[in-house]
DNA sequence: AAAAAATACTAAATCGGTTTAGTTTTTTTA
DNA sequence: TAAAAAAACTAAACCGATTTAGTATTTTTT
């Protein structure tokens, strides 16, 4: 029943220990004084047995499994595809390998994950939590369990993170429609909305319009649930294009919230930009391809990602003391989705 | 320096042995015969001691990780990271977990993480494989090791496999813009390409030419290399499109040629469908969003990871016996970038 | 020629679980 | 009342590696 060789295996074959074996195949054998000629017989052996090491059993022992786990609310969202893209590259680099889970924006669900991620020995974990409060984030912490935070913070607690200046970025992006004439900008955000980016991003946005002398109204931010984006920005497209209603301005705050206004704009027929100028978060390739291309605001992701894994690939190496945070700043990308009026 | 409970701790915290532990916690403790008193206090112990499992230890032992690998050539294209989306959801039902690997379609980088991913003790592969020869699959064959080849086969080999019918499919595509009035019709294909899912694209592209009734001529057939996929295309349109030399529609074979086409039209001011008849393989979110929206075919991907998932699984749990193949008819979705001429 | 050093190797503990094949004590049955 | 059965638990082997602390043999030094 037993299939693959171990070796044990090896070291009965050959006659020798399976001490012997171990440090020969871990180039360890030079420094034990082990004679040339029988490494050789080892790694001839390893090969005529088709060897293959048993990393779990390694992991056990050394107790690392250089894996390191990747928790974001959907993988298949082009923002976190291209994220984890990165640093599977950057982890590559340095021996380290990646597993990948989307919670949904679950809170549940993630805490799930990031237990049985620990479970599963994984080295440390990279996340952009879906959690209302940081109390899975406190425990590991308190145990030592190397991570860091990517994209949405906790400001109540002092972990390593790596995101961006949502608040400027948008205040920015905000101004920036008002600086072309537009004085009635309305929003789209996900709700629940507890996440740290997003609610800068609110924040940001809020600030932009009062700093402009614009009256902040509630209806100027319309909450879209979280798992029925699609329907409800339709709906809400309609209301708000209803002819004693006409908005001029729309800003998505994340490329969920975008896609589905694009999506909506072909269908009820609106024009971008002469109907609606149009600003969205996150710079996805397919701004690019739209008629006109969207202006958006592009996080440095490649920068962001880069810093995640060293940050938390030195915390693994080295006893971690003190954590880090880097902070980027996006830049606002001028296409065709904003119109002078 | 030891920071983490493990059974013997309890065990010894609680004056019993750790075969009784195990029991308790693997609810195997009524079979037998552990007493509910005892089996209380081995829980509450577990709480207080915040006793978190090492799923190596016991995977070392039981000879299971439940995880599966998928290895793909980027999960940052939109439809591999759809494919690992609809995967994770279906292990997810049945207690597996995924790990991700990219292989920039580097047949050197795909013969390493299959390896590493079986040193990892992985319970099964899901593959859509890079490689030019199939050697990789015979050894896994050999060794009935299971997996599943999804999107892009070996003929030469007897293995699991899901995917479409990608001869037809273009077929039918190119029929359409046949049907359409155009009779000179150039696809982009990428190079190289002896993957299984470009041959039988090409081959029912060129087939669909010649059954029409139209010499098929080898400038039909532009190969774009896979890792300047964007320059090159752009420099070929520029080519197809000078004033002696117009063509008329054009066949993208994957989504990687596609969104590089669809960013030269626009930066080349190319206008679909007036200029060029555009049909493209493998439906992405940004199809939708350009205008106008882009005839696609489309892979049902959803039921493609169901079967490959249950395949896998199935092989995992049974012995294995015989292979099992499932293909799908992709659909040609038609929006507005053929305009009958 | 005895002591020290170098060479070439190995026994056994360990990582943290699971599992087999018991053992001991109490209760039931014949 | 002796034998069988049931209840409650455990010792020890095992999974496949790594690593510590050796041992045995040969060579070099004094």
């Amino acid at each position: 029943m037993k299939n693959h060789v171990s070796i044990t295996d090896m070291a009965k074959e050959l006659g020798v220990s399976k001490t012997l074996v171990s440090l020969v195949l871990n180039n360890k054998a030079d420094k034990q004084g082990i004679s040339k000629k029988t490494q050789n017989k080892v790694l001839k052996c390893a090969k005529k047995m088709n060897y293959k090491p048993n990393l779990m059993a390694r992991g056990l022992r050394i107790g690392k499994t250089d894996t390191i786990g990747l928790v974001v609310s959907d993988i298949a969202n082009p923002f976190y595809s291209k994220m984890a893209r990165y640093i599977e590259d950057f982890l590559g680099k340095q021996n380290f390998h990646l597993a990948i889970c989307s919670t949904d924006e679950n809170t549940e669900k993630e805490s799930n994950i990031i237990r049985l991620m620990r479970e599963k020995q994984f080295d440390g974990l990279i996340i952009s939590s879906s959690q209302k409060k940081p109390d899975d984030f406190k425990q590991l912490l308190r145990e030592d369990y190397p991570f860091v935070l990517i994209d949405r913070n906790f400001k109540s607690i002092k972990a390593n993170f790596v995101g961006i200046e949502n608040y400027d970025a948008t205040y920015h992006a905000i101004k920036h429609l008002v600086g072309q004439g537009y004085n009635n900008v309305t929003a789209f955000a996900v709700s629940p909305c507890y996440v740290s980016s997003i609610k800068e991003r609110i924040n940001g946005f809020r600030d932009a319009m009062k700093d402009s002398g614009i009256d902040f109204v509630p209806e100027m931010l319309v909450e879209i649930p979280f798992n029925e984006v699609k329907y409800t920005v339709k709906e809400e497209l309609l209301k708000l294009t209803r002819p004693n209603n006409k908005i001029k301005a729309l800003f998505a705050i994340n490329n969920n919230i975008a896609v589905a206004c694009l999506e909506a704009f072909q269908e009820l027929n609106i024009n971008i930009p002469d109907d609606i100028a149009f600003v969205a978060f996150d710079d996805i390739d397919a701004y690019k391809l739209t008629t006109p291309p969207i202006t958006a605001i592009d996080q440095p992701l490649e920068g962001m990602c880069y810093h995640a894994v060293q940050i938390l690939l030195n915390e693994i190496n080295k006893p971690a003391k003190s954590k880090k945070s880097v902070i980027f700043s996006p830049s606002l990308i001028l296409r065709g989705s904003v119109k002078k009026q």
